[in-house]
DNA sequence: CTGAAAGCGCTAACAG
DNA sequence: CTGTTAGCGCTTTCAG
């Protein structure tokens, strides 16, 4: 082990205490403004090389307010000369505006929520916004706290997806602080500025139908995600209506709710299969159940799709490489991500009135699971 | 469709342009100060209230310097009555500080980097920091400009992992700025206050090794990643001592570089297929490649293990769920974010000396893919 | 123990 | 067009 190596043990008895101090409670440490120029020079700095008042320098610099063509010259210069990078933290409190938006998400190890941030995280970089990240673990006094949390650093706005129908508590701290926020995945009526939500409803009606209409089955089964959650609400009552639609009625026995987590995607799977009359195809509300139902088929014994066909709501880098392909409703991953970004921005950018929802629609790709041949990619 | 709902392809069009007003160019909100409480209360009023000045206001709510209990008490009645949240927005600007700690990586979409997140985020979170990520899309200039900015929104501290091994840039960059960094995954030799990385060389040799002395293999193949990381690096000469102390030799034609993606990992599992005499055995440098690899061999109707054993360095949710399950080694998977976390608090909370380089031991899981019967989980 | 005053770095009115 | 002045909200000497 070389010299300065440690065994990560001794760091976790050392280094890691519950509570280490927080930047409130740190002395500060003084810029050493060592060579005089980077970090450390200030704009007076600048209007001094330059000769002029910093009122002028900011003027050149910032673009805004009439400025002679050669006195902006002369600012650049000293600039240039002493390498002088505004700090946003005078800029800040002059602005009352951070260039922060918070984002909360319910489980970043998520591949879903994974694209999405990376589509939010993409989106607002290219306007000169940082993303300050929370994740929840899918834990409502989690969420609640970081929203307080970041409302109180002065994010100038927020995406969140939210587990669990916020109660009045959001829709309250939302509107008093006045800061925008932007839904995403799960909606909170009412409140926001603006919503991106998949066509969940529309979405599980295409899966249901093509299991039923061409496939023939009539034993159709669900395991479901969380009916705090707007997505899981909305994806059974799609998974009902479609099976109304196709002429079949519901049956309470394979209506079995998950919560998203591949360990629940199991246990009703093998609660279905444990049924004296058994379901012929099951349809999933997200994939992370789905590839823990498949897993467990394959346990079993049970051919797929020939003992048992399946579907999934949603998809996952991987969903077409598993055995059989996972047939699935499909979408450009960081397109969700990308749009709630948007949506944020136009409201950052001309403090636009009406809110606005969008919702993206879902296309069925059908592979081997469900029975198909397996054509589309 | 309800009112305020609009198709998304409008929204494309109408509020994504490619570069909308930042935050420097947006013209200040005005707070509306509506009712008199909540955020827009200042010091000042709350020492109104309390009737006493700001500086002891200051006193009392930060706990720091002397101050009477009584005194003390009036002052936190007012904070309560009005509310008050002290804006951090002035004190950054005192204490040059910010509670931002910047995290960098190559892939948020990757799963081992969102576990990284997750664990650097709840860390941080600890300690009261806001974590501003930063997702580079593998892409050296990404990550140059990435770090850059972070500098100048002035982040207390730096979470980094590089991909690429950082050329002088970084080194000075980071130097200059005076602002402690912290490196995962991919360390950068003599930069930064510590390091986190796994122990790529012991973890690679233990795979090699038990594919040539348990199971017998003499053709042992491998799939890299990049080179121009340093987790790379070491795996690759992990899986040649490995080969070397097992008394084999490296075959040139068995030894293939990916670049950490699924498809590399299909692409070079090709190549090996079609060579003449191909290999007994299969090394992944990462859990993404080996899925594709398994894929493919699926796919050519390749048995694993009996036609061709596999083994990854790198595990991820799923990799139990494969048929056959993968053989890999494990780690709990925000052990490494949390522990590069707890490395930049120690800096930021005790401005310690020495740099600290922390390796996190694997553990090989034996599950089917290299031949075992599947004890392990 | 408390108050007055200065200042972190920047921008915006308002004069000149 | 440019300089002066006045803060944004908070912390911290320095006197009292």
């Amino acid at each position: 082990m070389e010299p300065g190596a440690i065994d990560y043990r001794d760091l976790c008895m050392s280094a890691a205490p519950s509570r280490l101090a927080g930047p409130a409670e740190r002395a500060s440490r003084r810029r050493s403004a060592a060579s005089g120029s980077g970090p450390g020079v200030t704009l007076a700095d600048v209007a001094r090389e330059a000769g002029v008042s910093s009122a002028t320098a900011s003027r050149a610099i910032s673009g805004r307010g009439p400025i002679a063509a050669q006195t902006r010259a002369r600012v650049l210069a000293a600039v240039a000369k002493l390498e002088f990078e505004p700090s946003p933290l005078g800029r800040s409190l002059r602005m009352q505006t951070t260039g922060l938006v918070g984002v909360v998400v319910p489980d970043i190890a998520d591949p879903f929520y994974a694209a999405a941030v990376k589509g939010i995280q993409h989106r607002l970089e290219a306007s000169g916004y940082h993303v300050a990240l929370v994740d929840t673990d899918e834990r409502v006094d989690r969420e609640t706290a970081a929203i307080r949390s970041l409302l109180v650093a002065r994010v100038d706005g927020l995406v969140v997806c939210t587990s669990g129908i916020a109660g009045s508590w959001l829709a309250d701290a939302v509107r008093r602080s006045r800061t925008p926020v932007v839904f995403f995945d799960n909606a909170v009526a009412g409140v926001g500025v603006g919503s991106v939500t998949l066509a969940n409803e529309d979405g599980m009606r295409l899966l249901v139908d093509h299991l039923v209409v061409a496939h023939g089955h009539r034993r159709v089964a669900y395991v479901g995600g969380r009916l705090s959650e707007t997505s899981g609400v909305e994806r059974l009552e799609g998974f009902r209506i479609g099976l109304l639609a196709a002429g079949l009625s519901p049956v309470d026995a394979y209506v079995r709710m998950g919560d998203w987590t591949p360990a629940s995607g199991a246990r009703e799977t093998e609660a279905l299969l444990a049924l004296d009359e058994g379901p012929t195809a099951i349809v999933y509300a997200n994939a992370r159940m789905a590839f823990a139902g498949l897993h467990v088929l394959h346990e079993r014994g049970v051919r797929v799709p020939d003992g048992i066909a399946l579907a999934s709501f949603d998809d996952a880098e991987g969903g077409a490489l598993l055995d059989p392909p996972l047939t699935a409703l499909v979408r450009r991953d960081q397109q969700i991500g990308d749009l709630a970004g948007s949506l944020i921005l136009r409201v950052l950018a001309y403090a636009e009135a009406g809110p606005m929802h969008v919702r993206i629609p879902m296309e069925l790709a059908l592979r081997r699971s469900c029975g198909c041949a397996g054509v589309t990619a």
